[in-house]
DNA sequence: TGTACATCAGTGAACGCGCGTTCACTGATGTAC
DNA sequence: TGTACATCAGTGAACGCGCGTTCACTGATGTAC
């Protein structure tokens, strides 16, 4: 408690050091894939011998989980802060695009090839279901209402994904929208799947998020 | 020359070993994950011992690209056989996502989360243009000119990646379109992130492709 | 301020594992005369 | 049809590697009196 922030210099090493091997771990799995990450290799790079991690992580499933939770919360915070001036979908989207282009394999991480079997820890869906909140707000916002497509009639009987969220039919349809588009684009532009082909990617992108401005989509 | 096919009995049981390999291969891959295959894993399931697979496979990463050309052959096929009956997007879309739902993981070695580094080789990449040829023709059929967007005039400047196919802006925009949008939809079906969200996803897809067909996206 | 003790970061050795891959070899299958 | 030879599938031992993880230990850092 002498200390500034409440953190004796011991807790303040420990999350140092904490937070260093997570570094090592993003800058191998951006090398070579998170299915390549390795304790060993970590400790390595950063001058320790490999037992010296369990220190500070239980073992190798306990760090990717973290991860995998880093790399959701800075997204729902990337949600919130680009939210912060009003709800609206396309700051959203491009904040989107922004925080998915700023490091691929993290983006991957969240919506990428599943590991068979894994299953992510609940407060990790918690923050999944943050994220969707924030997007359910934007859709909401400025068309105040739109008719209900029956497919967003179909959703109004599952809305439980939803939570506590006021959103009509029309605006949960458009929420998932842009969520499968918007997915669609980034996820094949960061496997590279359109370098070769020539054209910008950020043009499809905003013609993509024109369109789901402008148009329909849960609006008939 | 005294066989059936042309092939000594010796190259039947050769093909026959190769056909087994891969298909314990898939297995694998299904249960464990592609990160996971293992040369000698299948060999122990196959009741051999390891080295005896290097007979039928220079190696790991030999075998690797033959599982993932397949795939790309098999989503080739499928699309060829979709649209024999003259092309159509919406036929093309539902073999789309049969294919995928038959097998994730075959979905997810074409489009899922790649590894850093690895490139495909020339015959692989020749099998995905020929996919993108028979969507263009199928996205060509039915509306014959429809106004270019900007973004369809921007792709005007970049159509090498459609071969010779002498598809209208509008059409290339429309093709890039049905793919990234049904592309969204069926990695987040597959991956599982629609699981507990309790809506029916056949019935998004079928929104989302009804929109992909009634309305604009490439005609204003 | 100084001493006694507890905490805890990091080490090095070790275990067991499975991996990809090579090599020399055995034994069966096919071919040539 | 029978013999001599070549082909080739599969084995078992071996190499070297890196992995995750445990354990007993050293030495530094912090705490209590």
């Amino acid at each position: 408690m002498t200390d500034t922030d409440g953190k004796s210099p011991r807790e303040r090493y420990r999350a140092q050091v904490r937070a260093e091997i997570k570094e090592r771990a993003w800058e191998q799995i951006a090398t070579a894939g998170a299915s390549a990450l390795s304790l060993n290799a970590i400790a390595k790079k950063m001058g320790m011998s490999g037992p010296a991690l369990y220190r500070y992580y239980a073992g190798r499933d306990e760090l990717i989980t973290e991860l995998v939770r880093d790399a959701y919360r800075s997204l729902a915070d990337t949600f919130h802060a680009a939210s912060a001036s009003g709800p609206d979908v396309a700051t959203l989207a491009h904040a989107l695009r922004g925080w998915a282009l700023a490091d691929p394999q993290r983006y991957f991480l969240v919506y990428g090839t599943p590991v068979p079997g894994y299953h992510a820890p609940e407060d990790i869906t918690a923050i999944a279901s943050e994220v969707m909140a924030v997007l359910l707000d934007a859709c909401a916002a400025p068309p105040p209402d739109a008719p209900a497509t029956p497919f967003g009639t179909h959703l109004e009987g599952h809305r439980h994904w939803a939570g506590d969220h006021p959103a009509p039919p029309a605006v949960l349809h458009r929420a998932l929208t842009f969520w499968t588009r918007l997915h669609g684009l980034l996820s094949l532009e960061l496997a590279g799947h359109f370098t070769g082909m020539g054209f910008d990617p950020a043009l499809l992108f905003a013609a993509e998020l024109d369109e789901l401005l402008t148009d329909s989509s849960g609006a008939g």
